[in-house]
DNA sequence: AGCATAGTCGAACATCCGTTTGAATCAAGT
DNA sequence: ACTTGATTCAAACGGATGTTCGACTATGCT
């Protein structure tokens, strides 16, 4: 029937990643055995170890299938913006914070956006590891770049900052379920991306911009109420 | 030796706790099995389900434990707050991030406060269901009184960026290591909370006193490169 | 003293897990 | 037709897990 008769073998393992990716989602990788995974994926359990190796391989290669394309995006994104200036923080937000969520947008993407967001809180220091080797370029490129856009800021208050913005961006692509306790109001039926980008990007760019008090972070600069 | 025969029983009951709130810092939830808590509590390993019932009642008796006396400082602040005129946004932000914060500048809570964290993204929903109940009422005083100090937000964009205030601090919480990723200078290394928390009320403050453009969310005010 | 009870303990229970094995299957090459 | 190599399959492996059981201990009460 197929002349090409690796085929079935592909099929099997997008198969199988497809299957982990969506089950990981949702019930985290302790929580998802590898009988659920061939299960719900309609092979033989034992296609996981002969494909992958191990379960903890299987993990990382859905990591890697959907983090490097992502990752090639915000980079383009960034040359694009050093293309132009290097003058617009909101770009520049936009370049980092946008390809995660438009994936979110998409059907397929949403459920590996999910997952990303976990991930950041994982415990299992291995899998750390190997997420933290997949961004450790683009992050590297991403400091550079706002501090460029911010010189104003000392060091450590920029790297803060964006501490802070990675972690916002991590717990909104977790879609933790906090958010429906907060919005009581439907906010996020079909999730309008756009406009999320736009909110998040108000938010973010006027956080980094905000002032830094002269007695750097010494004394904390709070009216205590009263 | 002692006149209060319950006491040992307490000190099990507690030892075990301690072991738990240790150990699922470290390796989370289903990482960490019964055997391994009852080992470092020093105690039988029947203990747990003759004083928990089940292992999922460990769970939620290590949370409720921290949860709510926290949760009893952050309503005394709001209403401290209150009382001082509910004009100071920087005081509101302290009344909900400090405690969280502060505890985890002491020893004994910062293993509670990552714990806490990672508890946003977890995947089991009955945990969820039980985290979410204990801060209900909080979340409920809160939402209004920033609604309060922040009157010419419109309702959605009030929400989210609460949404973002929350995924800041829960982010901030996990001690995600990806911070040693980006501040590859070591800037934490007592954790200086008071540095902390004013730097992300600079930051927060900022952020929710953002501008609304005038086309709510509809059209994104976004200048892309170029 | 003697009973009742709360707590502890070792041992086992049944179940699920990731991994391995060896035979079966199938298409391609000679 | 026969071999080769890659892939699939059912079955089992050893180990770890949450939970339960019954015996044992020690304390408080009458």
């Amino acid at each position: 029937m197929f002349d090409y008769a690796q085929d079935m073998g592909k099929e099997t393992r997008e198969a199988i990643l497809d299957a982990a990716e969506a089950l990981f989602a949702e019930h985290g990788f302790r929580g998802t055995s590898l009988r659920a995974i061939t299960q719900a994926a309609g092979v033989n359990l034992a296609a996981v170890n002969y494909h992958f190796g191990s379960k903890q391989a299987l993990v990382e290669a859905v990591f890697a299938r959907r983090i490097e394309p992502m990752n090639r995006e915000r980079l383009a994104r960034l040359q694009r913006w050093e293309a132009a200036g290097c003058g617009d923080l909101e770009g520049l937000i936009d370049a980092f914070a946008g390809p995660p969520l438009e994936l979110a947008g998409e059907p397929r993407g949403a459920r590996f956006v999910r997952l990303l967001g976990r991930s950041y809180t994982e415990p299992d220091e291995r899998l750390q590891a190997a997420i933290r080797g997949m961004y450790e370029p683009v992050i590297e490129r991403f400091k550079q770049a706002f501090a460029r856009v911010l010189p104003h800021l000392p060091a450590p208050e920029l790297y803060w900052r964006l501490h802070f913005l990675v972690g916002l961006l991590a717990y909104l692509m977790s879609g933790a379920d906090l958010m429906r306790l907060i919005a009581s109001c439907r906010l996020c039926d079909p999730l309008d991306v756009e406009a999320l980008k736009s909110r998040l990007q108000r938010f973010v760019a006027a956080g980094l911009r905000a002032p830094v008090p002269r007695e750097q972070g010494a004394v904390p600069a709070v009216r205590r109420g009263g």
